[in-house]
DNA sequence: GCCAACGTTGGC
DNA sequence: GCCAACGTTGGC
């Protein structure tokens, strides 16, 4: 199993509305740009991702997991464009902000890091361990 | 609201 | 195929 993080604007997708999706989730759409469409492409059922606020809020706030792999974007009619579907799996009793992420050994290269713009980003398994205790969850 | 970083576009 | 110009994103 992968890990990845995705990353959106509260105001425009948050945390609240993924949840209220439940086990039925939601296409992870609107993605316009080749790095990121790229590792969706690689995805897999049963992934496991972080959610991630940006702007306002700017820290992981709940776990997420893959329910379909890379299909066309119905947003657009441009076939270059595919997202996956995901749904709400754990929300974080803590939420870690970029800041913790920051400052906490082990996190420097984290993608969020090192280029904060892309959108969905490959984790390690050693990140993903060290974020989910910072977020109050427990091992898998 | 500003600005740096980055990706994309289009002219040559 | 290069590179300048432009648009977008996201942290501050």
């Amino acid at each position: 199993m992968r890990y990845w993080l995705f990353k959106s604007e509260p105001s425009t997708w948050s945390w609240d509305d993924q949840r209220a999706k439940g086990d039925a989730g939601e296409e992870w759409d609107g993605v316009r740009n080749y790095q990121a469409r790229n590792m969706m492409r690689e995805m897999k059922i049963g992934d496991r991702g972080f959610f991630y606020h940006s702007q306002t809020e700017k820290a992981v706030v709940g776990t997420v997991e893959v329910i379909a792999e890379a299909h066309p974007d119905s947003t657009t009619d441009d076939a270059r464009w595919e997202c996956v579907d995901i749904k709400a799996l754990e929300t974080a009793p803590e939420a870690v902000t970029l800041d913790t992420i920051k400052t906490t050994p082990g996190l420097e290269e984290m993608v969020l890091v090192k280029n904060s713009r892309l959108s969905v980003q490959p984790v390690t398994e050693e990140e993903w361990r060290i974020v989910r205790s910072l977020a109050g969850l427990s091992e898998d």
